[in-house]
DNA sequence: CCATCTGCAAATTAAC
DNA sequence: GTTAATTTGCAGATGG
């Protein structure tokens, strides 16, 4: 076995320290999946507490989502743009 | 118009105020949201440490996953996909 | 059991008729998978002709993405305006 | 330029030659997707009509994928989630 | 409350 | 082999 390469197949004695990085990870993984819950669990609040001010929480949604997809479709022009320009054999570097 | 409805339709001065608390909201969620990315990319980098030493990822996700769910709503599940490929006349054991 | 319920539960006589309902099911959707792929190869050989003839495929495939996006964006806008015109009151049908 | 290159850059009479290569690849590319399209649509309905008569949805989408997939790679799989659930102290019967 | 549907995450797949 | 992109699957949200 590569010495970089985790033991978990058993019978030997490596069995014990891969058994015990395996669960730290786990256990690291389950950790940041709570706090991703909690946000997701916040967020959820925030939209409900919009609601009830009155707002409609779909259209609150679409709004959102407008203003994310803005901001990555000006990044897809940028990648566009440069691409157009390598392959016209321009400086890319011009458009910042 | 109720008192507790967010105007955003009028042609008075409430106008301001409906746009105020809109966009609290809607600075609120953007933040939430961020974090939620921040906290997903993590988590993606632990897998990718994982990786680097020597755990196998995709067979990680699928541990992780198993872990968060009933253990008897798995068997379950299994059951019936026994069922089905049975069904078919497919071998069974590859399920799981 | 409602009869509009596949049996595949096995022991009684609607046994062997909801495991010919099923292989047909399968069969169907393997046909078409088998289509699509067939189709997804086709589009890749298109790129790579185009590659030849001298088309740099990722700008290609760039621009195609781009035309598709512009379609349903403009769904999507529409579909916006169809949302806030519903948030106030407005008739929709205006817009078409 | 090398005869074997498409014209997308000169600034003579080679450029509508190029350009209109460049429509006959876009047209026949995107005329491809929208056949691919129209199956992934069909797929679609079929799983519909499954579910209408009783069948799992989803059960029958895992047991499609497995069919499509190797038998002892599956086995092979199987029996590595079983050996981390085991250096975890996990329920083993779960995945086997 | 269920069933449908959109939207997000993950897994596979292709390109380099 | 590794990153990037497509596609599939799932979960959450909405409307009946």
């Amino acid at each position: 076995m590569a010495k970089d390469q985790a033991d978990i197949s058993g019978g030997d004695n490596n069995h014990a320290v891969a058994a015990d990085q395996l669960r730290a990870f786990v256990e690291r993984i389950e950790r940041m999946n709570e706090e991703k819950s909690a946000i997701v669990a916040d967020i959820k609040e925030i939209y409900a507490e919009a609601k009830g001010t009155g707002f409609d929480s779909k259209v609150l949604r679409k709004l959102i989502s407008a203003r994310a997809k803005d901001v990555s479709a000006l990044k897809e022009e940028r990648a566009i743009i440069g691409l157009y320009a390598a392959a016209l054999g321009m400086d890319e570097g011009i458009f910042g």
